[in-house]
Parts: C-alpha cells; structure tokens; sequence
RNA sequence: GGCCCGUUGGUGAAGUGGUUCAACACACAUGCCUUUCACGCAUGCAUUCAUGGGUUCAAAUCCCGUACGGGUCACCA
C-alpha cells in the first residue's frame, strides 16, 4: 500500500493539490515594507484587555506601514462555541475603533479576497494540506486513545523523561500500511499527526520582533494536525492560514512562544516562507503583592466593556495603549500636542519584553487630560453618547438642555489651564448635578459646611448677600469686590494675607465668606469657578436657593 | 520535573561598558499660588539597577551560578 492510497483511504474526498490554494491566493501586491498581520480570536463573544492590546498593535503596525489588517475567527473548537460570539468580537472592536481591512464584519458575512475568514468554512483547504503531507509520508494516523496517551505520560514522568508523543513512544508511528488499513475499516477513530523530524539535541534559532533571539531545542513531537472531527489544530491552522493570507507578521500572545519551533518546523516541512514573529506579553495585575496574569473572570477591568460603561474616551484608551506599546511615546506626545496617534510610528524594537502592569491610574490621568483638552461641545457630545446607553435620566436632561449643558461644561475649559475634574464621562454627572434643578431639587442635601457652620450666621449672610449685593449685570471683578464688602460686613478679613497678618482681628477671611455662599447654592464645597457658576444659574435660581436654604434652618 | 523567557524606585519605564548612568511619566509628600477644589509652579522620593561571583583601568550594561517571577509541555486556542 502507498502512502497515495494511505492518504486516500483516510481522506477519500478532497485532493492534495496545494498549489491550487497557493495560485488562489497570491501574494499580496503591497508596496515594499508593507505589514500584514491579523487579529485571531476564538469566537468567546468578547475581546480581553490583553487582546485589546495585541489588536492594537496589529492594526497600528500595518497602518504605518500601509499594509493590511485582517480579523479571522479561529473556531475549530467547537466546545468553545459561543452564540454570536463573532459578533460581540466586531462590536468590541468597533467601540474602541480598531477598524478592519479584510474580515469578518458580521457573523457570517466577510469583506476580503483571501477568505474563508472563519476557520470553520476551511475545513477542506485545510484537509487538502494535510493529504499532502500523508501522500508524502510526512504525517501519520494515530489511533491511541486519551487512557494510552495518559500511560505513556505517567511512564515518562516515572522515567524523568519528557512528555509526549515522540520517538519510541509514538507507537502508531510504526503501525504498517495493512494494519491501518484494518483498523479504519473496523471504524476505529483517529487523528492525524505530524512525523517530526526533529532532533531534541540540535538547536535552532528563532527571531522575534519583541523577543529578540531565541534559542530552542528542535522539536520532535509528533504534534496532532488534524482532530479526529477533521479540523485542524491551532498549529496547523496557523500555518495554512498564515501562509495562504500571506500575512508577514504573526502578532500574538506571548503564551505561544514555546510552541515557535514547531512552527517553524511546520513551515520548513512544506518549504514556505516563515512570517516574522513578535510575541506581545500579557498584561499584568498586582494583588496582594504578587502579580498575575489579568483575568477576565476575577477582574472586571479586563473586559473591554468596561472602559465603555466607565465612559473613558476611546481615545483616551488608545494613548494608554499606546503608552503601553511603546515607552517613548509618552514624551514624543507631550513634545507634540498638536498631532495625534496616528502621526507617531510605532516601533517593535521599543515594546517590552516583559510583562507590564495595567496601571488604571495613569489611564484615568490621561483620560482626565485628554477630556480637559476637549471643546465644550465634544464633552457635551462623548458625555450624551455615553448617557445614551448607560443613565436615561442625564441623557434627556443633557438633550433637553443642550446649550445650557454645554456652558456648564464650559466653565474652566477652553482656556490654557482648563480644568481637569472629569476623569470619564460617567463622573460627570456627579460634578455638575447641583447645575440641573431637575437633579438639584430631588436631591437629598447635605451640606458640606466648614470653618462656618453657625445655620443662624449662614443666614444672614445669604440675605445680606441677595439683599444688598448680588447684581446679575456686574463683572466678575465687581462681583468680587462685593464679596469683599459683604465679608468685611461680617467681620471677615477682605484679603487672606491681611486675615494672615493679624488673625486675631478677624472671624475668618474672604475664603470663609465665599465658601459659605457656595455651599449654600451647590451643596458641595468643592465646584469650580463661584462667579461662572451664578453666571450660569442666574438670578431666579440662586435666590430660589438661597431662600430656601434660609427658609429651612429658621 | 523538562524547555523557554524575564528581574532597574510604590507603578510604567529610559538607559546595553566610561561625557551626571540612574531620564521621563503616573502615584505620593511638602511648600507656593488661590474665594473652595482642581489646575499650575517649586521641591523631595532608587548612594543604586534581584542576588553571589567573575571579566575589565571602568558594568545596571559582558560571562557563570543562585533565588524569585512568568509562559509552555491537550484531539484548547
């Protein structure tokens, strides 16, 4: 019996012609230096954090390089199915607007001329390899069950020898033509397995991208290609998909690593041309002292939900990964704040070899800037698409009031030192409430008084104040002037320096007087700028409040 | 256990033999500014680069050992 009819017996219904796959899908005609790489998920129905950044990655290297991105949904497992788990994937994706060259856009639709992009519908390129390899005796049929397969484990490990399938333990590698034969036709399950050729004592060197070089053992495991549902595993899928969308750069986990000198094994055993490799490392996470990979189970910053519940920007997210990917560009950033991401190459060769920590810190604190840096209308906008989805009640208050929302959001913003008090669109309504009498009226209120706590005192101030001072026309300086007047009324120092010089002539000072008036008109005792904010609120409001505030500690 | 990788301050890190080599950023602390808070500004925060040894006139940077951490060893990706 030949290897031809060994090969047909167990594959009766596709042929071995590779090269028709290889003309089908050509090489790409890019222009020199261009990257392909690909996002490769399992269809879960959402993207992790750390695949977040690897996708990142990807699309940022072949977008500098005018390549190509593609996403392709690795689904041969078919224990891992998840309902519109493809679908979650291009909706996290387009959240964080990690847009697509060639792919899957839908749960079954596809753009691209190198497709099937979901593994499932490749099933017969895939067998087509794997005959190819039988026919030229490089691969094999294995009919050891999982119990012989856990012998010969418990065997090595009681000989401290390696585990796994190879050498004298692949015993289906010695099974002859004819007892093959007898055992298909008996309907005995199988795989398929690649004949390693290697030599554990010889060495081979792998370069990677991030990784630098790595030196290996060769492999000699005779590693599973085909399952015995006829789909391929991760390796062999890797290499015909890999291959045949000719991508050039593999950007993956660094959980793979260890499995590059199969890979290359892989390509060399058909001759192709092996893609360049880099290895990103997963991001970390301390707890209690230690740290470990992020997981999506134990944490919930993980999933890329998230960051869109919190209402981060997602370009606020980008710099963060950005900042992630490459050291020096945080201080390219800072020394350029005109441009933007895309104006910054990304660089292999600065991406750490290590695992980093995720520091949701600092992506608040560039959140936090990148939002002061925003326009009025932009926060406006971010904050209503936000609230959209995640809080009904701010949405038609921010619809309702559109222009009124947006000077609120103004007060501070829009000058060289904007304020930074909102570190994600789901803080600013705990800011700014006290601006909505529609929030403001139903609130429970405490107030937040300090150094001035007499109800009695706070009274008098506040009537004074609308008696006697509170002009809507004024300036801000004479708006300030009078705060002047009315502290010195009430026997608080004009200046603090001059409450400073001699406090024992004074109750207080200006900042006592003013924080008074705040509170009683916000609540809180930390807002922005008092003037703006009477400025926004107006006459009616602030004497509504202010005489209810008196009315209600008679 | 085998194989592979890593270890610079609280965090992310720059720096791969010698002109301040321990940059920069986040966090933290103090002070200044200020009608509050925030902002901004100023200052402080690793005498030392996991550890032991070696090479060298000279090492965070090169070599070896040790410790610790991570990854992997499936008909999962």
């Amino acid at each position: 019996m030949t290897n031809k009819e060994l090969a047909d017996l167990l594959l009766p219904n596709v042929g071995s012609d590779i090269t028709q796959y290889e003309n089908k899908y050509p090489k790409r005609n890019l222009k020199e230096g261009a990257i392909v790489t690909r996002f490769a998920p399992s269809p879960t129905g959402f993207v992790h954090m750390g695949s977040l950044f690897a996708s990142f990655v990807e699309r940022k290297a072949a977008k500098d390089s005018d390549g190509v991105f593609y996403l392709r949904i690795e689904d041969t497992d078919q224990k891992r199915e998840v309902e519109n788990g493809v679908q979650g994937i291009i909706n996290d994706l387009k959240n964080f607007d990690i847009s697509i060259d060639e792919g899957m856009i839908s749960e079954t639709e596809e753009i691209g001329a190198y497709g099937p992009y979901i593994q499932s519908k490749r099933k017969d390129i895939y067998q087509t390899f794997v005959k190819y390899l039988l026919e030229s005796g490089k691969a094999y049929p294995c009919f050891c069950s999982a119990e012989e397969i856990e012998d010969i484990r418990l065997i090595q490990e009681k000989r401290k020898q390696r585990i796994g399938y190879y050498g004298r333990y692949a015993k289906c590698r010695k099974l002859t033509p004819e007892e093959i034969k007898s055992k298909v036709e008996a309907g005995e399950s199988y795989i398929i397995r690649l004949k390693s050729m290697g030599n554990f004592e010889n060495k081979v060197r792998i370069h990677d991208l991030i990784k630098g070089d790595l030196e290996f053992p060769e492999n000699d495991i005779d590693v599973v290609i085909m399952k015995s549902d006829g789909l391929p595993t991760y390796h062999f899928a890797h290499l015909v998909d890999d291959y045949l969308m000719r991508t050039t750069h593999v950007i993956r986990g660094d959980e793979w690593v260890s499995s590059l000198p199969l890979h290359l094994q892989l390509f060399q055993t058909f001759g192709f041309k092996l893609p360049k490799y880099a290895h990103v490392s997963p991001i970390m996470k301390e707890e209690n002292g230690s740290r470990r990979k992020l997981s999506k189970r134990k944490d919930p910053e993980a999933a890329v939900s998230y960051y869109h519940e919190k209402g981060i920007p997602v370009d606020a997210v980008k710099l963060y990964l950005m900042t992630l990917a490459n050291s020096n560009f945080e201080q390219w950033y800072d020394a350029n704040k005109d441009k933007t991401l895309d104006d910054f190459k990304f660089d292999f060769k600065k991406m750490s070899s290590s695992g980093g920590l995720f520091d949701i810190e600092k992506l608040m604190n560039i959140s936090k800037n990148y939002i002061s840096r925003l326009s009025a209308v932009k926060v406006y906008e971010g904050t209503i698409n936000w609230a959209k989805t995640y809080d009904k009640e701010f949405y038609l208050l921010l619809e309702q009031h559109r222009d009124y929302a947006i000077s609120v959001f103004n007060i501070e913003r829009e000058q060289k030192k904007p304020r930074k008090d909102f570190g994600c669109y789901s803080e600013i309504k705990s800011q700014t409430w006290y601006m909505f009498d529609e929030l403001y009226d139903k609130e429970n209120k405490t107030y937040e008084f300090q150094t001035i706590n007499d109800k009695e005192e706070i009274a008098e101030i506040l009537s004074t104040y609308i008696n006697k001072y509170y002009d809507e026309v004024d300036t801000k300086d004479e708006w300030f002037n009078k705060m002047k007047d009315l502290a010195a009324e009430f026997g608080y120092a004009r200046e603090v320096r001059e409450y400073k010089e001699n406090p024992n002539s004074y109750k207080g000072h200006i900042g006592d007087i003013s924080l008074v008036l705040r509170i009683a008109l916000t609540t809180k005792s930390m807002t922005p700028d008092l003037y703006d904010i009477m400025q926004i609120l107006g006459k009616e409001r602030i004497f509504k409040r202010y005489n209810q505030f008196i009315e209600g500690n008679k």
